[in-house]
DNA sequence: GTTAGCATGTAAGGAGTTACATGATTTT
DNA sequence: AAAATCATGTAACTCCTTACATGCTAAC
């Protein structure tokens, strides 16, 4: 979960490890708490080894072609220890690509793996991201149909608590499906059987003051890294 | 947290390892999939050998006063292989007791964990339950917090996807916020300052179809440790 | 005779956490 | 001078899962 977020995370942008959590946290801090240093820095090791991220210190370069990237009128080390700059390789993002796509329903049970997915449905095609939400749903809908059956037969012998407890989750369950289902919705109708069309994903399910996702661009295949990333339509929330 | 669950469970009567299985999951299922048995079975035995509990093999009785539980008429292992029914010691439910009320925030964190706790909420002391109530309360607060803070700052940059994902996890923290007082506000209503009133709990929420919480007797000294066991409502599942 | 359900276990491994260790720089 | 923040890393450990191994009984 943890290098696929990562993965994720450098599409974007080169970064160091401590920002790398920061980052992290304000994307995945609405599922999950920060990953700690003793899990980060050692999966950064290990993803260097395999050869999906390479470490450029900002001091020296490492043999790419970043002359223009640190003029000494902002040197990237100003101070402090020295960081370490991890750069996604192309091996890294078609290692992503692998791990969106290859997202089976075993992935799909696990409610914080589902939301990293989630977060990075930019960086994947609208087919993959249809796979993974049609996939937690089915997920979520047997859960809810087990919970239906178990309150269904008799309370299963459950005491107040444990009543309470099922009726939490059935709504829980409820909900979710609903959302996913608006977000199925969405992704369907930005792909009308033929040549894109692009309406508002996210808009009509009647949620008015829902943010519409902005034309994405396409990014299974963008080439370029846009290291423009300087914000399409994403200011007036 | 499998351990406490065990715990909890085995409070109501003596189990085998398989059938605490299939427990757990009807209790459970609503918040997290089935233990393994790989995890449960060492679990049961760690257990045993810190006198936890007890194993008491059917056909051959331990040394517990357990003469009449096996009449030949209805032989507890029929066929099948040799079960171990496991039984909670005195020692086991003090442990038990020992981990529901030390829940401090950190466990509060957890939301399978906190399901366990809950779940077993009738096993305790009011006092307990109001704490770890409050506690999980101010977690999901601060989780509420920090997205809120998140998405007030211009979005922290995110794409349409990753700003979907911070609208539901603000939802998610404000509907469990909603429901965790309206647990509280129950739970307060219950100890009305002095002697207890046993008024309903759950009812006068605002949820009509809701299960009112039935007079459960506090058990935090029920003292006998109820060695009847010998089926009170079991046989028709 | 083979599948399904009941029943118990072990060994290896995954994916994280906590605690510890180090060290520079900025703010109080 | 102390504390906070930035920054990287290791070692030990927790807690659970998967895969494997065994064996018995009932039903198809």
């Amino acid at each position: 979960m943890l290098e696929l977020a990562i993965l994720g995370l450098l599409h974007e942008s080169p970064m160091h490890g401590y920002e790398l959590r920061k980052r992290l946290l304000a994307l995945l801090g609405a599922i999950r708490a920060a990953f700690s240093y003793g899990s980060l820095y050692p999966t950064l090791k290990r993803m260097r080894q395999r050869g999906l991220i390479v470490e450029e210190t900002p001091g020296g370069g490492v043999d790419k072609g970043a002359a223009a990237k640190a003029p000494p009128e902002k040197p990237l080390l100003t101070g402090r220890r020295a960081r370490k700059v991890y750069r996604l390789t192309p091996e890294g993002k078609e290692h992503f690509a692998q791990l969106m796509a290859g997202a089976d329903s075993a992935h799909a049970a696990d409610e914080a793996l589902f939301g990293v997915h989630f977060a990075f449905f930019s960086r994947t095609d609208p087919a993959t991201r249809l796979r993974i939400l049609e996939a937690r749903r089915r997920r979520v809908e047997e859960r809810r149909e087990r919970i239906r059956e178990a309150l269904s037969r008799t309370a299963e012998r459950l005491d107040a608590y444990g009543l309470e407890l099922q009726r939490h989750g059935l709504e829980t369950a409820e909900r979710e499906v609903r959302w996913l289902n608006e977000l199925i919705a969405s992704e369907e109708g930005r792909r009308p059987r033929q040549h894109t069309d692009f309406g508002e994903p996210f808009a009509e399910t009647g949620r008015p003051g829902a943010a519409p996702v902005q034309g994405t661009p396409d990014p299974a295949e963008s080439a370029g890294d846009s290291n423009k990333q300087g914000k399409g339509g994403m200011r007036d929330g």
